[in-house]
Parts: C-alpha cells; sequence; structure tokens
DNA sequence: CTGAAAGCGCTTACAG
DNA sequence: CTGAAAGCGCTTACAG
C-alpha cells in the first residue's frame, strides 16, 4: 500500500512555471508575494489536493505539532474525561496529541519521557505515576523539551503545574459535613503524601480546626491505594471502634463507594446514622445508592488547561522555565449519602 | 525552549574520522559493516546518548510509525479499554499512537480521517461514529493509508474490521435468561441498525427461536440512543403493559442499569419478578444493586487484535485491500441481576 | 516581487 | 568492508 501520490510543491511550481520558493511562499501566504501569484498558487493547490507533507515540514522547521501525553491509565474515568479536554483544545489549536500510558510504572514513565523527547514532540503533558521518586528523569526531559505537570504533580519539579483546588474542596467537603450536623468524621486517605491526598488531609484538618473540632486519631485512616476494596476495609475498621464515627469523608470516589457497601452490609443507615462524602464525581456517583455527596471535578476543564499553557510556553520560545500553579475550581455536589443543609 | 542539542549522525561519524553513511549502517546492523566497527560506532553512540531523530527518519523512509485512532467517545469506558489494549499493542511494536475523537460527528470523523493520512501515520483504526451514513470518505483514505475497523463498523467498507462475537453473546444471553426459567423476555435495543445492535438482536431471535418462544413485538423495543435515561423510559413502557415481561436484555450496560433503576422505583424483584442482562460488562456492572448478569467484552483485546492486524497490513507492503472480519470472544458474567442456573 | 541555493538528518543505491 | 553522493519535501536567509 504506497499510492501516497501526494502533490507535492515542485509539481505545483512546475506547472505554473514559477519557483518551488514562491509556490512555498504564496501557499503561507507570505507578503511579499503579489496577489495574483498567491491566488493562481492556491488556486491550482486546491484543484489538485495539495497538503504539504507534515513530515517534511516537522523536519525543516523543527516543530512536530505534537504534543506528547503520558497517563497513569487512561481506563480511569477522571484521567479520559481530562484527555478529551486535552484532545479538544489540542484539536482546536492545530496539535496532534500521542498518549501513552504509565501503568505506575516509574520506569516507564522515564522512558517515555525519553522516546517522546526523542521522537520530537512539542511539548509533553505528564501526570505523574504513583510513587515516582527519583525525578531525575524528569528534570531532564525538561531540559529538552516544554512540560506541563497535571492532575498528579509534584513541586518538585520546576514546571507549569494544573491541578484542582484540592485544599478547598476538601475543606469545602468537610465543612458540609459539619454544617449538616456532623460531629465525628472520618478521613480515608492516602499512606503516602502524595500532592493530591496531602492537600485534602490539609483541608479536612483546617474545617476541623476553624470549627473547633478535636483531631481524633483513630479516624485518620490511610491506605496504600484508595480503592474500593480498601474504602470496604477502612470502614469495617471504623464500625469496629467503640466510638463510631458519624461521617467519613473519602479522598477518592472508589474508596467512598466501598465505604457505602460496606455500611449496607451492617444495615447502617445513610446518611442519618453515617454519611459519606467522596472526590472526584466519578460515574458511579449516581449508580450507586444512595447517590454520592462528592466533588466535581472539571476534567475537561483541566486538560484545556494544561494544553493551553503548554502550547503558550512552546510558542513562547523562550528558553526559561516557568514555575506556577495554575487552579481550577471545584465544586461540591450535594446528593443522597448526606443531609442537605 | 530549542536546546535540543541531540547529537547527530554526523557528530559520530566525525568523531570516529568515518563517513556518516557507515555511521548509520553500523547503527542499523548492516551485515556489510565490521564487527569492529560496528562496536566503535555503538559505544560512542551509547555514551553521547544518540538518538536517530525520527522525523529526519521518517520523512527520509515515508515511514512514521505512527498509528492514528479515531473513536467516537474516549471517555467510554469500553472505549478507554480498546485504546489500553491499542496503547499496549502499539507500543511493543514500536509505534506511536495519535488519538483523536469524532464525538459521533460524521463530518469530524472525515476530516480526521483525510488529516491522519495527510499527516502521514502509517495506519488507521477507527470505530465509526453513530450515523455514518456516507461511506465515500473512508473509502478515499483506504485508498491511500491501511486501515482497520474496530466495534462500530460496517460491512459498507472493505477492509479488516475487528469485532466481538456479537450474535451469540446475546445469544447466550437470551438462552441463560430462559434456562433460568424466563419466558417472556423483553429487549431494549437501537431504532437505527447499527451492526452491534443488529446482531445482537438477530442473537435474541435465535434463541428465542430454537427454544419454541414467539417472538412479541410489545416487548421489542428501540431508542435511539440506548442510555441510561432511555432504559428507565422503555421499563417504564414494559412495565405498564398489559402482559409484563419476566426478563429484559437490554444491548447496553447502562441501559441495563436504567431497567434496573426503573425496577426499583416500582419495587420489583429482581431477578424473582423480572431479571435484567445487559451487555459490556461495563465499571457499573458491580456498583449497582443487584450487581448486574452481563456480557464482557474483553477491550484490551480487541484493541490489541486490532493493532496486531493493522500492523501486519502495513508491513506487508502489499497494494491489496484485505477483507476480513475477526471475531473476538465473549463470554457471560452471571451476577445477581438474574438467577444463576 | 521572485529565484537559486543551502540545508534540516537521515538512508540507500552505486561504486570501488 | 567503506565512502561519496543523491535525495526525501520543505523553508528561508540571501541576492537581485
Amino acid at each position: 500500500m504506497n499510492k501516497r501520490k501526494a502533490t507535492t510543491l515542485k509539481e505545483i511550481a512546475k506547472k505554473l512555471d514559477i519557483s518551488i520558493s514562491t509556490a512555498s511562499r504564496a501557499l503561507n501566504n507570505h507578503p511579499d508575494i503579489s496577489d495574483a501569484t498567491k491566488e493562481k498558487v492556491q488556486q491550482l493547490a486546491e484543484k489538485l489536493h495539495y497538503s504539504p507533507n507534515l513530515f517534511a515540514q516537522g523536519f525543516r522547521t523543527q516543530r512536530s505539532h505534537i504534543l506528547g501525553v503520558i497517563v497513569p491509565n487512561i481506563a480511569h474515568y477522571f484521567t479520559s474525561t481530562i484527555l478529551k479536554g486535552i484532545l479538544e483544545e489540542a484539536e482546536t489549536k492545530g496539535y496532534k496529541v500521542i498518549v501513552s500510558e504509565s501503568n505506575n510504572n516509574e520506569n516507564k514513565q522515564s522512558e517515555m519521557l525519553r522516546t517522546m523527547s526523542q521522537f520530537g514532540v512539542d511539548g509533553i503533558l505528564l501526570a505523574l505515576s504513583r510513587k515516582t521518586t527519583s525525578v531525575d528523569s524528569i528534570l531532564n526531559t525538561l531540559d529538552t523539551v516544554p512540560l506541563v505537570l497535571f492532575d498528579k504533580v509534584s513541586h518538585k519539579i520546576p514546571c507549569t503545574q494544573v491541578v484542582v483546588d484540592e485544599e478547598i474542596a476538601a475543606f469545602n467537603a468537610v465543612e458540609h459535613l459539619i454544617n449538616t450536623g456532623k460531629k465525628r468524621i472520618a478521613i480515608i486517605k492516602e499512606t503516602e503524601n502524595s500532592f493530591n491526598s496531602e492537600k485534602r488531609f490539609a483541608g479536612y484538618l483546617r474545617a476541623l480546626k476553624e470549627h473547633h473540632i478535636e483531631v481524633d486519631k483513630k479516624i485518620i485512616l490511610s491506605t496504600e491505594d484508595v480503592s474500593l476494596y480498601k474504602g470496604r476495609m477502612m470502614t469495617n475498621i471504623l464500625l469496629s471502634l467503640k466510638e463510631r464515627p458519624d461521617a467519613i469523608f473519602a479522598i477518592t470516589d472508589t474508596a467512598a463507594i466501598g465505604a457505602i457497601k460496606a455500611l449496607h452490609k451492617y444495615n447502617i443507615k445513610i446518611p442519618e446514622e453515617i454519611a459519606v462524602v467522596g472526590f472526584s464525581n466519578s460515574i458511579h456517583a449516581t449508580i450507586i445508592q444512595p447517590s454520592l455527596t462528592t466533588v466535581d471535578q472539571p476534567g475537561e476543564k483541566i486538560g484545556k488547561t494544561a494544553v493551553t499553557y503548554l502550547i503558550k510556553e512552546i510558542e513562547s520560545n523562550k528558553n526559561e522555565i516557568t514555575t506556577k500553579t495554575v487552579t481550577v475550581k471545584t465544586h461540591l455536589i450535594v446528593r443522597d449519602s448526606s443531609f442537605k443543609v
């Protein structure tokens, strides 16, 4: 299959008896070229279905108009939502998007960064894999190609980072519980201090503090992966406590759903006995019974924002590295797993 | 940001005082080159972190090693699952993947096909947008670049198509209901005859026929988009019937979940009064109460298979077009929305 | 306003 | 076993 007998600039130039340079410039609307010539060239190009060989162009100009995206897991709903935003924004700006999955594997992530920069993408969008401990490979690629971090970020990397207002969102979620009369609010968070978990925990603490509620370590539970299964397990632990909590704030929707499943098992009334709040507004949130109160994270907006900043960096040919955290707003969606105020 | 001061072949050649040609060949393990030279070159290349400029290489060889993927909606779970398979297989075969969303918009789909083929992808993976009526633009790109259809396919397009054993899967699902004693099985399907809907309906009919159950048009419901909302509506209709069905086979998990929600509302016991079976094994299937009996479609396998066939076509430089339907097996997962046999 | 020429980094017939 | 040279299709200083 090698029929790609595309029209080239040369052919156009020949037919019109002009030079290739002129043809090229006419097509690119160069101010030097006369209107008459431009029209002539552009018409013929149209007629012949001319389209520039983007590979030649990219090779020549050292600009591929390709953006590389690396995410831990593409089948994660929130991630695919961000990707949607990335694709849309990139397309309107005239960029193509190459996608890769790190599978939460740090080595793979490093390798992908290398491959992508070597491939010649104009910029990279990265959501850090879990437990990214060695930042070296990232700093390295940062030297060669613009890079923007989103969702899973780290302040150890000096670059633009697009995140959600994690701390405020968590604060609002917990305050909402307090406002509905809950006084003993448990949290299910991550063991390792990821950026997200840390911020959400900080929001939790601040809400308690501002409302003069004492922190009780017995109802602060940590787990390595905040999964449905772990949500269940943690909730079982909470239920075994002498003083049960009257609300659970899970740092993740899946863990919140695990909590709900555990509460179901013990026939505990939600939200009367124990309210549950999640984080993410995943698609499950309205499938589960009762529907889940949770923080809505605007995935598409995050994606679009990340692309916008990345392209800005690409097109401002400055060699400097921007360190800047862009925060996208979230809002709490109150559903049936907590009381309305 | 233009520090990409990558090592080039020229530099390597110069340092070793050999020609660029030799350096190139040494790196590519060309049989003509002596082992001594090869080693020398490869060692230096390693030391200098040489990596070929893939754009130059692609430009020269007319091979980009990029695959283009076009899907209706990337945030659809099943789709993201397929994508996962595509990414993985492509990576192991040394291809990058450009992803685009058609948003179920036929014009956009055509445009993307054009852009991709003009961009110079080596092959295209396409899941048809809903209501793709005009096949022309697809036939056109089929002339210029290998293309494989997956999931949403059409036999109007002469190319390799990777699908699931839709008819058999539906047959098994309906037969399962029959085996558990259900006699009056409703179906919720699509109005327009998409490939998927048509096959699943055929499987439904065959199961009834083989078990000598009469077809009753009153419990064959069609809707344009087989969504959760529509699943609910259709179920309401079924419940208003004089002779209610004792089972519902929804062509889609989301519609099945809509059905379950509607049945909940009327306090109808699942599966005792009415059993429900879906299709897809979406992530919701175990979140909903009762958990959903459904057909598991191996998304990753579909993705991998599609890539395998596409690359085969790309690398066999034959100019001929293969028309071939590859079927990936599914299996029924029996959960709580239907009886175990 | 237009053209000749160099060159982006690589591969590959051709020659020896 | 190695090298000189052409060329992939384009853009862009330079010259006029």
